[in-house]
DNA sequence: ATCACTTACTTGACACGTCATTCAGATCGG
DNA sequence: CCGATCTGAATGACGTGTCAAGTAAGTGAT
């Protein structure tokens, strides 16, 4: 089998394939350095707290929180044990479900939060959203359901 | 502080991050698990080996493959050593500098390279290239290039 | 009530990436 | 030359993610 008998991308399209790739992986790598600079939140760190605060008292069941984030449940598991750790969140049972917990915000979790959303906020518009004008965010927006659609478990 | 002293996200904005957020993730988790089924690469692994099969000699220096490739040394190093453990690849010396060293594609690499490639290159279609028109692709293209001005190093 | 099944979450082993460190071999100023 | 410094690469410790297995509690049929 040569080369030839390869589909392989045409220049057009391997160029931007590589710069997708290389955008997918920057822009995470420059936002979590900016977020680590003036907070010790990862970018993980930040959705999570940003996912119970946007929730009716601060607290969500852990299963609701996976699906929310689109997470595998043991990997936010893992994630809240580390969190809890740290004093950013906390587990409670749930009187309904004996299998159940629910995370909820601790104090610390909301200061952190409140803290570093700022700058983070910033940072996403910098580096991301003023990336594109009005028209463009519109064409990009329309790709990247596109694209989920196509990528949809 | 409240909610309202932060420079939050609108709604547009919000859901246009968040589904960037999420095409992050799931397209390369997508292709891996396609990748994955029909051949013992990761993306890693083929991207590493397409660099290599593009290069002369099928060879290159491990800092030239890493800088290609936007990697830390070490992380090169590391998966280097596992995909040369498994006979994809094979480390020679470099005689003009002797602290250097070569990567070149073993006889296993090049066939493992040229037996996905055709599902993974028709996977990068169907989930990612298809998913906009050519008018699309210039306007991506732009922004991913604004916003990789704005990441650089 | 009991046994099988499902659900909610946790855990442990392992793969990968990052960072700091190490080390040999270049390179350069004196 | 020779010591100081730089460079190419490997290594070890550690944090995070995945996958498979485990535990405990709910559900449901008989």
């Amino acid at each position: 089998m040569t080369d030839s008998d390869i589909p392989w991308l045409d220049e057009q399209e391997m160029h931007l394939w590589r710069r997708w790739l290389r955008v997918e992986t920057e822009l995470p790598a420059a936002l979590g350095r900016a977020l680590g600079q003036t907070s010790d939140l990862s970018m993980q760190d930040f959705e999570t707290l940003v996912r119970l605060s946007e929730s009716p008292e601060h607290r969500l069941r852990i299963s609701a929180l996976a699906e929310q984030m689109h997470w595998e449940r043991s990997r936010l598991s893992h994630h809240l044990r580390r969190m809890s750790a740290r004093g950013l969140v906390d587990k409670q049972d749930c009187k309904e479900d004996g299998r159940g917990s629910f995370v909820a915000l601790t104090e610390a979790g909301m200061a952190a939060l409140e803290q570093a959303a700022p700058d983070h906020v910033r940072a996403v518009r910098a580096l991301f959203l003023d990336g594109a004008t009005e028209d463009e965010k519109v064409v990009l927006g329309r790709v990247l359901d596109r694209v989920l659609e196509r990528v949809a478990d």
